[in-house]
DNA sequence: CTGAAAGCGCTTACAG
DNA sequence: CTGAAAGCGCTTACAG
């Protein structure tokens, strides 16, 4: 055990000078001689000092990190957003912890206790899929500890969050194919429990609506968590109806993905007779056959606002800085799955 | 600023007993009385105490957190190893933080300076692609942190690893190509700078030496990383070239993937044309048209391993346990993109 | 069963 | 320009 680590205390020995005047060479202190200041740090890396970080953490109350809570990293949203705080965090000289809550409360809540204890500087999250109540979030307030929330939120807890306009996007994506001249829309629906899956709902409906065509509950399919197996089972659902649409929005992209396969070993053509928008645009969309139609979720730009917003309360002295919503713009990325050949109108 | 902290002090003034008395109830030390821990646990949980675990970490010199360092973790494979590690860790106790290098051997360095500053009780590894001499981890073994490297390591480097045979599991990857009566096979090598792909391209080599098959140097396609684009550059450059292979071995799934959706749209058949196998089992491949035959790279076993190592070794009071190979048993996972129609022999 | 005291390695007002 | 000293919140031998 027994960490043999250099110690600022002896760097002083070795050089007949205070741990004070040690501790300020390293850190560039101007009250420190240019002469002494550079021997010191010389001395330093010629023994291989390194910092004790902890120390100086529990000196400053300070870590230098983010937490960041998402539900799994292994989806290509997170990991795509996560990429984006950490570009935004080194730059800035912050660490980023990442922790996954595998959308379990119970974790959830664990993860929360631990970042607590472990005195991070902010925290950004996403919260899982069976979080309604985010009270166990509320202790960071008490604790100044700054929180920002990103794509999943609570609408009942003041936090800063950075989202996307789950509704509009959905809307855009459900009018794109009824300008298609599509008329019988399926919608492979979320888990209508996180708000961001329920939006996307109404973005749909509301597309219907305003280009009059009727509402039909039973085109609409819920899923537990938008997995490529429940696209498939949505799919064949649809195929054994014998109510085949002329187009499907999905609430992601992997259900759309699956959901098409089953269309087209069925015999059906993608897109001419049924057209198809995913949501997300995972790098697998624009390679399948066809490539798919999605909505880019801007995941990378997503993690660069939430990051610079937690840095920006972090480092706002008083932390007086108001909470504020991010909405990041969406577009939609027409590709083949909704290309039909002969020129529709 | 100022974590308003309910502090051990704070309780021990509440309750009129010393800070060693708190302490030690909180912690269940069998000399304190059950009434005393009782009293306390309740006041603290009423309080809303949480152990400041920085304190605790620079007085105990641990800091009971594994580092993990990965490339990227939007690459499926190193997220499913973290979820193997993490799965790990949590049950002993221990919490994950993961930083990515990029495959950037400058930000591999900063992270590994980083981590030792950090006093992370364990660094479990997979190194980066521009990574060739790993002079930068050896720090650690000074600081007695152990290491663990998983999936790409250093031959050259003493350090316990967990890993995959590279080489046979494209031996058998090839050998099920040549079972199915393939003779013209292709393989889309990944960078040789990295020893896990030149292991996967001897094992392609050995099988097709084993089953009197000339190597061709011109079929084997060497790719920088593996990358979808890079599996279509390559399918691409195959067509054009006009020797086309009835079998390809691809280094990963991605360009597999992608070279098949080529290959299809020029109007071959996958497998009666060209049978073609990937390597990782990535969750798409069971999804695509068709299914894609791949080596199961257990990556969430690999994870698993390499926590339990990391975590032997870091429990290990006098650090005596020597370094270790564990090799993760993978397997050919069969489907449709080598199941030929008219059974073969 | 409980407490006083030292100390983990650092930072930083205060004093000179 | 430099140093002595306090203290961040905790743990743990030592003493009783």
């Amino acid at each position: 055990m027994a960490h043999s680590k250099i110690t600022i205390k002896e760097l002083a020995e070795k050089m007949q000078l205070s741990i004070s005047t040690i501790s300020r060479a390293l850190h560039d202190h101007p009250s420190i001689g240019k002469k002494t200041t550079n021997e010191v740090k010389k001395l330093a890396k010629k023994l291989g000092y390194f910092p004790n970080s902890i120390a100086s953490n529990l000196r400053r109350n300070k870590t230098q990190t983010i937490g960041v809570i998402a539900p799994r990293i292994d989806i290509y949203f997170h990991s795509h957003v996560i990429s984006g705080i950490e570009e935004v965090a080194y730059k800035t000289g912050y660490n980023v912890t990442i922790f996954q809550s595998h959308d379990s409360l119970e974790r959830e809540i664990k993860i929360t206790q631990i970042l607590q204890s472990k005195m991070v500087d902010g925290v950004i999250a996403c919260i899982g899929l069976e979080t309604t109540d985010c009270s166990h979030f509320a202790k960071f307030d008490e604790l100044n500890v700054p929180l920002v929330f990103y794509d999943r939120v609570s609408k009942h807890f003041d936090v800063s969050k950075v989202v996307i306009d789950d509704f509009e996007a959905a809307f855009k994506a459900t009018k794109h194919l009824i300008q298609l001249g599509r008329r019988n829309i399926f919608h492979i629906a979320g888990p209508q429990s996180a708000d961001i899956f329920k939006a996307r709902q109404e973005g749909y409906k509301a597309a219907l609506i305003k280009y009059n065509i009727a509402v039909n509950h039973k085109m609409i399919r819920h899923t537990a968590e938008l997995s490529y197996e429940e696209g498939a089972g949505c799919a064949k659902k649809i195929l054994a109806s014998g109510m085949i649409p002329d187009g499907i929005f999905c609430s992601n992209d992997y259900t759309a993905i699956d959901a098409i396969q089953v269309f087209k070993k069925a015999g059906y053509q993608i897109p001419n007779d049924i057209a198809v928008v995913g949501f997300s645009n995972y790098p697998i969309s624009k390679i399948l056959d066809p490539t798919l139609t999605t909505i880019d979720d801007r995941a990378f730009e997503m993690g660069q606002a939430a990051g610079k917003l937690i840095i920006r309360q972090i480092e706002d002295p008083d932390h007086t800085i108001a909470t504020e919503t991010i909405v990041i713009k969406t577009n939609l990325v027409v590709r083949d799955s909704t290309t039909i050949d002969s020129a529709g109108a």
